[in-house]
DNA sequence: TGCACGATGAAC
DNA sequence: TTCATCGTGCAC
């Protein structure tokens, strides 16, 4: 089955679009950390597109910092940070170097080896194994990284404001997350 | 060197 | 609605 999630990989060049274009279509794809030789997967439902350093609500926009770096980085990259002390965060770094913007993966729907909830952005990554050891991660690495489905999967995409932004005045307000409608493991439908 | 504050989750 | 908990970023 590994063999198989590795040739489905995505390329460098998925991630190497329109931030809202790669969040929107990463919808569906099969999230894969490979954890002491086995593969968990999960099916990625809900993600927020933070856009640059220009969209107040992304890390970014305060510059490039040790924790940042990754986002400043190439496309095709883990961003992984703290946030209150005792959560982390999986993000999916975009577009070109330099231009500083991010997918963050907010839920998730368990398929292999995974246990527990993932309906939020911290059960993510501790149901996956995920933490900023992480950060800076290739995405095209054998251990880490994302996959097509094999087969199509039909669904809607619903579109809403991120979660937990208001500081970011008119950017908090745009619709920048998108998840699977109707889909049970959404985090806040 | 100190301090305010989270791209959250769980309990009440 | 409240609180846990600590790395980060920026003010002294």
């Amino acid at each position: 089955m590994i063999e198989e999630l590795r040739r489905r990989r995505l390329p460098r060049r998925f991630y190497d679009r329109d931030t809202r274009q790669v969040a929107r279509e990463l919808l569906g794809m099969r999230l894969v950390h490979v954890v002491d030789g086995v593969p968990r997967v999960a099916r990625i439902v809900e993600a927020e597109a933070y856009l640059g350093p220009h969209d107040r609500a992304a890390h970014s926009a305060r510059g490039l910092t040790a924790r940042t770096r990754p986002m400043f980085g190439p496309p095709g990259h883990a961003y992984v940070y703290l946030v209150y002390g005792l959560h982390h965060c999986f993000n999916v770094v975009t577009e070109r170097e330099g231009h500083a913007a991010a997918v963050l993966v907010r839920a998730v729907e368990p398929l292999a080896n995974l246990a527990g909830n993932t309906r939020g952005p911290g059960l993510v990554c501790r149901a996956l194994g995920i933490d900023r050891r992480q950060s800076g991660h290739d995405l095209l690495s054998d251990d880490l990284f994302i996959a097509r489905p094999a087969r199509r999967e039909r669904f809607a995409v619903a579109t809403r404001p991120r979660v937990g932004v208001d500081y970011a005045g008119a950017w908090a307000r745009r619709l920048l997350r998108f998840y699977v409608r109707g889909n049970r493991w959404v985090s806040r439908p």
